[in-house]
DNA sequence: CAAAGTTATGTAACTGGTTACATACTGTCT
DNA sequence: AGACAGTATGTAACCAGTTACATAACTTTG
């Protein structure tokens, strides 16, 4: 009586010699049932379940060339604002029956072809990536493969591949005109590491064009609240002139803010901060953070629409620009007379 | 003249062909190249490189039953904490050559079971699930695919699947039994939606069976900035005589302190406010935030490491406890004398 | 009632790798 | 010189599905 089974998974020769039919007829129940007469079928989904029959996802992707597996290379995901795209990314994705695999490159762009490579090599069937400047090994990796990619957070009509973003141009212009038409002339701007991130450079580029009679200085820093605090204590110490602070993410904002408050600054009497990004916990800050919303959320639903697009059926999408828009809140204010 | 390709990928015999060797060559070249002539396999390795030859994946896994995914099903990714324990797990994962795919939950069982079932079909050799509370459906899915899986978020040794996680109980014991040490004896406990979320659900149960001569209120709200906020106004109005905040997580904790202070509350001379998991955001608060470190980060590293071993060397791992740590900080002191 | 059409099912080739086994070649030892 | 070991390579089966084509049974039509 001992029915020692080997209790290997079944396969589709076993559900046929089981139901007594043909390993045709069982592909057909699952894929096009109505193909079966439906006492046969009936028969052969008994059996299915019986023997907790589950496609193997590689066989089927042998066969049909499909995945239904899409990566996303971002540089960290423990940040608010790509935990943010991301879940707007993947809840699309997963309607659009694609699974998301998640990669973080920490803006090294030797990591991100490696694990680029690395999702070809799973068989990702479409890529996302951060920003336009890659390596051009990555470059003509993703040319050879014909692979759909998006790249997000840089509206760029007409590049390599196609762009879901916003003007980053556009953006940082109207953060500084908020700040100019405020009074301020003094503005320090302090934003991200330049290296590798060229959503920072091009706003840092914009920002250098501007007609605007302002006088600006810089402080890099980690996108972290560490290190938004930092840059406010640089700009105190190199130029407390500055009445200004223009910070290029939220996250560095709410470090500049919290830093000014400690060292007895009155956000907006003594000086204006504003974010970029739009994060909701800016909204609840005291003061209320004034900021670029750049519909983060909406960034990853779009994305994800326009890849899905491409990878079932065949689509190349249209770039896609997302609005930037100004939220003015409490933090930015009429700039102190200067004595 | 026409050299019209049907430009299609090359596969295993089209290299065999043009290096004029067999397949089994070709395979050996990739798997185990010391078993190939010098001469052969350097033939090999420029055809390789000439036809573009990538090895199909499904191919493989085919054949080694092997797909090096592993499915995480977290809540949501648009959270400080679940964004930070996935860029953890994210990174020794893929050290240990283990893709991550990124699944919502919404914390609803039918839709973790719905996607588990996906995971499972595109091959998902393990899964990280949060909490130890399921549907039945899905823990005898897990158990009749033998699949490896790690819960997160709560310590319970023994449990039908190996826990990596703090424990629960002891965290929020730890964060009462400060503000109890520091005076305060009506304390309103700010916590996250109960249903379907069994951490919350253990710390309020460690709470009600406190021995501490204190007097509890409980106030229910979504876990975001907004939440806290609107449990601090409900404090206020039914509660006024609470001198201690204790939220479940340092998100309702920042919009409690916001709140409060945007209610002409000093902190933490007029009550005092205190989170938990530890998020690095915290710190930089004014005043700076008490909290119950978790170790989320950590938690994230500790579960990759257990389910890739798992995974990869088929050895079931141990509970893994995170120790839970007071933090002590700014926004928690003395109680007040009461009138 | 035979020819034609429809429906249900089966056979076997095919996808792109891996690998057990067979074979051919080279060198060593007695 | 012949037996033997070791190395390099090839042949073909195999993994678990899908699908083109063949076939059989049954229905419809002239």
């Amino acid at each position: 009586m001992n029915n020692a089974e080997p209790s290997k998974r079944a396969n589709l020769r076993d559900v046929a010699k089981a139901a007594g039919v043909s390993v045709a007829t069982v592909s057909r129940v699952m894929n096009t049932p109505q193909q079966v007469a439906e006492t046969t079928r009936e028969r052969v989904q008994q059996v299915i379940e019986d023997l907790r029959f589950r496609p193997s996802a590689a066989a089927r992707a042998i066969n049909s060339g499909r995945t239904r597996i899409v990566g996303a290379l971002t540089p960290t995901m423990d940040n608010a604002i790509f935990a943010r795209f991301l879940d707007g990314l993947e809840g699309k994705l997963a309607a659009a029956d694609l699974s998301l695999v998640v990669s973080a490159t920490d803006d090294d762009p030797i990591v991100e072809l490696r694990k680029a490579k690395e999702l070809l090599n799973i068989g990702a069937e479409g890529l996302v990536v951060s920003g336009v400047t890659h390596s051009p090994e990555f470059l003509s990796l993703i040319e050879r493969e014909r692979l759909p990619i998006v790249a997000i957070s840089y509206a760029q009509p007409g590049f390599t591949f196609p762009t879901v973003g916003y003007d980053n141009a556009e953006a940082v212009t109207m953060a500084l005109s908020h700040l100019f038409d405020l009074g301020h002339r003094d503005i320090a701007i302090i934003h991200g590491l330049t290296l590798n991130n060229d959503r920072t450079r091009a706003r840092l580029e914009a920002i250098a064009e501007t007609a605007l009679p302002v006088r600006l200085s810089y402080f890099e820093e980690p996108i972290d609240v560490e290190g938004g605090c930092r840059a406010v204590q640089r700009v105190r110490q190199s130029h407390p002139e500055c009445t200004g602070y223009l910070c290029f993410s939220d996250v560095l904002a709410m470090g500049a803010l919290f830093e000014a408050q400690r060292q007895g600054l009155s956000i907006p009497r003594d000086v204006s901060i504003m974010g970029m990004e739009g994060l909701p916990l800016t909204e609840h800050l005291s003061p209320s953070l004034t900021t670029i919303d750049l519909s983060v959320y909406e960034m990853g639903v779009a994305t994800a629409e326009a890849l899905a697009r491409w990878v079932n059926e065949g689509v190349r999408p249209a770039d896609h620009r997302l609005p930037a828009r100004l939220i003015k809140r409490g933090s930015t204010d009429r700039a102190r007379v200067q004595p």
